[in-house]
DNA sequence: CCAACATTTGATCAAGTGGTAGAATTCCAA
DNA sequence: TTGGAATTCTACCACTTGATCAAATGTTGG
């Protein structure tokens, strides 16, 4: 069982590995083309059946690819899912490393909001697979939440934790807050499938979304500011 | 594949099958006992793995017994994930079916919190089936979601509207209310290795249960009621 | 104790799946 | 064009796993 290390969290999300030689330059394009459609077919793929369900063939046929022919690019399936978890790490990181201490915090948490709702509403699958793996219990990714996702947000604990001391914000514990914010927003893609069993709608319809975005920054930002406000 | 059709949701998670005829009551004992030890390692196995990665050699061994003996009881793997998951269902609506329009909604929303809270500190593998199922597009469940789950949140939110209407309440949507409080009820449970990796904590530790439960429902009260307040 | 029924087990199968080997084909620089 | 590397394809294997079945063992009412 090939862990994931730590040191290359944000590297190789894409096809960039075994070049290190010299030249080399044709080959890779075609070798980054097809390392996106697999990694593309594969996030699908994992999202729908979950890493012991997905088989090889399907993510093959998704990607338009025969099996061997996919297990040239990720040489095992396990290598294949690290790869495709790291991706979504590294995407769903970035808008909290964006957060700025020296702004306004209901802008600050507001866009947070926003981007994080977005990207449900982009990428479900993504979402999805994360959720499966955390589910199971991040038997493949553990250590890197242990010390990138851990130290990135022991940052932005200590950015809410100044607001507070400010008077800006309420009294809240900051990791709680980022729990519920996580929880809140990654709820309406992982759990699409109970919502549109019960409203048959989705984030895909633009009303339905904005009504999600207002009432979700209405109840947090409320909570979060202690005052009311918090309009998309 | 033997979808779940939603007549006999709420029944069969005993196991008073084939008990119709007239006597036979001392084998029905066995029985129970059996198949409550089966259900309650199947659910184990089933959070764990989730419904493809579990085996039925793992669920046998989790439940003292091989595999044919348990084939015995759950004639084949999709019956036994489906009792799983209605077993879950049915103590997930339990606390859902209590919300009165007559009292409180603080009290009552409260109260709903506090008990959605206590049953991902007590049953968080539970939760997690559940939550592996929803992200797979509840691929067995749908039909019982589409009718049972849908008609009960058609009246709770019937209830929530009627708390605005009488000026009791903020004015947010009753299902995204209800989604939030799901959202981050659930993810202390389905998310536990995340925080766990992050904080080395979980809700098995009483003070981080109690610092989890103010948060949430600060935030969450205060959104929902319009003011402060919501102290556990 | 016995006959009838319930429960348990060991042996086994068929299907599905991750992964490999090596031939065949495509691609590209010179 | 051509040689060699990169890519793709056609079998194929080893192993897991859900499911079956007949025999064996346990259990109970009479």
């Amino acid at each position: 069982m090939p862990k994931i290390d730590a040191s290359n969290a944000a590297a190789l999300t894409t096809g960039e590995t075994r070049i290190k030689g010299a030249h080399k330059r044709t080959h890779s394009r075609i070798q980054d083309i097809n390392r996106q459609k697999i990694l593309d077919a594969a996030t699908k793929v994992f999202a729908d059946y979950g890493y012991h369900g997905a088989t090889l063939d399907q993510v093959g046929d998704a990607a338009n690819m025969s099996k061997p022919n996919l297990l040239y690019y990720y040489s095992s399936k396990e290598e294949l899912y690290a790869t495709v978890l790291e991706r979504i790490l590294d995407i769903w990181l970035l808008p909290l490393k964006d957060l700025d201490v020296t702004k306004s915090p209901e802008h600050e948490i507001g866009a947070y909001i926003d981007e994080k709702l977005e990207h449900s509403r982009l990428y479900p699958e993504a979402s999805r697979v994360w959720s499966n793996e955390m589910t199971a219990g991040a038997p493949k990714i553990k250590p890197i939440l242990e010390t990138y996702l851990k130290d990135l947000c022991k940052k932005r604990a200590r950015t809410i934790r100044t607001w507070a001391r400010e008077g800006k914000v309420a009294d809240i514990s900051p990791y709680h807050l980022l729990f519920m914010i996580w929880a809140v927003t990654q709820h309406y893609a992982d759990f699409a499938a109970q919502i549109e069993s019960m409203l048959g709608k989705s984030l895909d319809d633009k009303r339905f979304f904005n009504e999600a975005k207002k009432n979700v920054k209405n109840i947090l930002m409320h909570g979060f500011l202690g005052r009311t406000d918090g309009k998309s």
